[in-house]
DNA sequence: AAGGGCCTCAACCGCTATAGA
DNA sequence: CTCTATAGCGGTTGAGGCCCT
């Protein structure tokens, strides 16, 4: 079967570029800029289709393009940002400076993913290759137990009430706020409860699991690796010093805590609003149990989403 | 030296998202 | 709202180079 081209018309020319037409389109981006690539190959004296030109730009002619390979650094790099969003290789490529997608994509196709499989890795799950279900059925919801993620949490909870207080985690309860970083702007200015539902309840810690995890993930990190474009929010840096954030971004275990975090914290990725019809719940046993929080030395973030599972039925 | 298989990566394809008329 | 143009994305292809026998 043939594929339809996508350069219908007559005297288009096709395959690899040479120096002379490389030279035409770089000629002609410095004097114009880029954009209109409908209109720049009859501009510019080229037979090729505007896409090609463009992708042809993009891909290789940038000056901003680093060549060569890639260094052990970018390799975990890549490894990690997978193992976080997928193959979104445009979204990996932002945070590699230099880098394309379709570089990033070919690298990973061609090695990347083969090193992986080499370790036992899948590279698709980033989980060992031997430890997946052998059932073949994925759980819908992590069961909790003392792992490192719960470590993790019960830091976030410990910095985030030491140094913001604990009316932050009490508003996201009560509903009166619906985003960690809007709330750790605004301490102290938490009204009193308007709701009381689990449901309620479930649906502000996915809000706030959702703002969180934006300030872990989507901004980034001064780690070896990232672009400069590509830095922690100011919000996250409040909660971990910069040799934390380094050292999580360096220890590839940590991107599977931190997926792990998001799990837990948006109840199996249910976005805000999704968790509805839940078992009502007396909110104030869990105020109490916040409350007892602040009272112990270690706090225990994991004590408080079990007490939430048992009375819910969710992670059993 | 030859040639067959494998690997790499630039380029292409098809699709979706978005903006503007 | 619909249509069209454009940009961007991820998957796939295939030419050319490399390696092995």
């Amino acid at each position: 079967m043939v594929r339809t081209p996508c350069c219908k018309e007559e005297g288009i020319k096709k395959g690899a570029w040479t120096p002379e037409e490389d030279q035409k389109l770089i000629a002609y981006l410095q004097l114009h800029g880029e954009g209109g690539w409908r209109t720049l190959p009859e501009k510019a004296g080229l037979k090729r289709c505007g896409k090609s030109c463009r992708l042809r730009w993009a891909n290789y002619l940038r000056p901003d393009i680093k060549r060569g390979g890639f260094t052990p650094e970018e390799e975990d790099t890549i490894i990690k940002l997978h193992a976080l969003k997928g193959n979104k290789w445009a979204a990996i490529a932002t945070c590699l400076a230099g880098r394309t997608d379709n570089e990033i994509k070919n690298y990973w196709n061609t090695n990347l993913k083969k090193r992986l499989k080499q370790k036992g890795v899948d590279p698709t799950t980033h989980k060992p290759i031997n430890s997946t279900d052998q059932t073949g059925s994925e759980p819908k919801h992590h069961k909790l137990g003392s792992s490192g993620s719960a470590r993790l949490l019960n830091r976030v909870a410990s910095k985030y009430s030491v140094d913001s207080n604990r009316d932050l985690v009490t508003g996201i309860i009560i509903g009166n706020s619906t985003n960690i970083a809007d709330v750790s702007q605004n301490s102290g200015d938490v009204d009193s409860p308007t709701k009381n539902s689990t449901s309620t309840l479930l649906n502000q810690m996915a809000a706030a699991s959702s703002g969180f995890i934006s300030i872990l993930m989507d901004n980034t990190s001064t780690s070896p690796g990232l672009s400069d474009n590509c830095s922690f929010s100011d919000g996250f840096t409040e909660f971990f010093s910069n040799e934390e954030i380094s050292g999580m971004y360096t220890n590839v275990d940590n991107v599977g805590l931190m997926e792990e975090l998001k799990d837990i914290l948006s109840y199996g990725g249910a976005d805000v609003g999704d968790i509805k019809d839940s078992p009502e719940v007396n909110v104030t046993d869990d105020m109490d149990f916040l409350d007892s929080w602040n009272k112990e030395d270690d706090l225990d973030l994991e004590k408080f989403v079990s007490s939430l599972d048992s009375k819910i039925g969710v992670f059993v």
